[in-house]
DNA sequence: CGCCTGTGGTCTACAGTGTAGACAACGGTT
DNA sequence: AACCGTTGTCTACACTGTAGACCACAGGCG
């Protein structure tokens, strides 16, 4: 016996299980916070979902804050950033952009407070930026005015993003309450809930990426 | 003596302190949380610095959720949302309720996240959301659109902040690495880095509100 | 073959968390 | 005076992240 009678038993003694790789660590992680929520997430919890003690995790990772930074960077690879239309003007990039941004981080909406909450750094993070500016300076923007267009562009996908799944994470529990309250009011407040939260996004995006002023002559 | 030899001592007795209400609570934690940080927050360290037991807070708040629910909606209040321009045009009033909502977040960068992860449904809230659809009927946006318009902006602003706020604390500790890589990246990573992260707020704010298509003869 | 060494999983332990539940001090009412 | 509801206190429990010692094992070496 390994010294707690496990050999032989029903968990797999690590000579079966494949070896832990940070990568399977970290999909692992995403999959935990998908099924139960960030709140129900814990080191010991990862671990017992590997079938593996909770203190293997850190031969892998720092700690868990360096695991929610590749959390995060594992949700923005999901963009595929190589593959967008690329030929086509900053306009469709932009948007497009947005859209992947915006489509990935609802796929995941336990996990995009960890998103949110920390600056992504990565490799395919950087890679995307410095792409979309290189665009954007084709289109006669110089590179500090494509920055900025790039972070506002971001920051308004992200803020969407973080208060749609807010919004239905919330909604689960909280606020199912009808409030029959003044009449003017309400009407409001049933069209909010009525209107689905989400369908504003288009509409911001365009009008974001039309608004910027265009850029006449530039060097 | 009061069970631990308290009474006579250097801590004040109850008889001596103010008694604790819930919003000197809530004002407690967000300095506590301006102070120290997030992190290193919690339902102890609020009780000391409230000079109380720790559990004294739950008589007044249901529990810690519940006190960054109310902690969140007292920076909304920050905004003083009746002193708007009311009077001028649409774009003016929402341009100032986002720069007010900027700069309320920002003023405390380390609560940004308590704020970002949870929605407002306090009074004040919910009356300017109200007032602002308003605002924007007389300007010929039917209530649906002018709901989706607020979101927009709201939601870019708080995208906004929130990456600021998180870039700015982050930049503390990590990422203090000069990065002498490909002469190429290092041109735009160092634009980025001496450009300020907040000087396009207002490049987007009026790209946006100047992007919504105008709403022709409405009812 | 035996031995060493480094990698990776395990175990224990510690300091800290949120909060339930019993208790006690107090102000106000009768 | 007796009572009672409110508010602060204390204890206790289940849980957290993670440091540090330990051990299983693979591979390289004699």
């Amino acid at each position: 016996m390994t010294r707690k009678g496990r050999t032989g038993g029903t968990a797999p003694s690590r000579r079966d299980r494949a070896p832990l790789t940070r990568d399977s660590i970290v999909a692992a992680a995403l999959a935990l916070i998908d099924a139960d929520g960030l709140a129900k997430f814990s080191m010991r919890r990862l671990g017992a979902a590997l079938g593996v003690d909770p203190m293997a995790v850190y031969r892998h990772v720092e700690d868990q804050e360096a695991l929610f930074d590749a959390v995060a960077e594992a949700i923005f690879d999901e963009l595929q950033v190589a593959t967008l239309p690329w030929e086509g003007t900053w306009r469709e990039v932009s948007q497009e952009y947005c859209r992947r941004l915006r489509d990935a981080l609802l796929r995941h909406p336990n996990a995009v407070t960890v998103f949110a909450t920390r600056p992504i750094r990565s490799r395919t993070s950087i890679d995307a930026g410095v792409k979309m500016i290189d665009k954007l300076r084709e289109a006669g923007f110089p590179p500090g005015r494509g920055l900025q267009i790039v972070r506002c562009l971001r920051e308004y996908t992200l803020g969407h993003a973080l208060s749609v799944a807010v919004l239905r994470l919330g909604a689960a529990d909280r606020s199912r309450k009808p409030r029959a309250g003044d009449p003017g009011y309400n009407v409001l407040a049933e069209a909010a809930d009525a209107t689905e939260a989400d369908d504003h996004f288009e509409l911001g995006l365009a009008a974001m990426v039309n608004g910027f002023p265009p850029e006449e002559a530039a060097g």
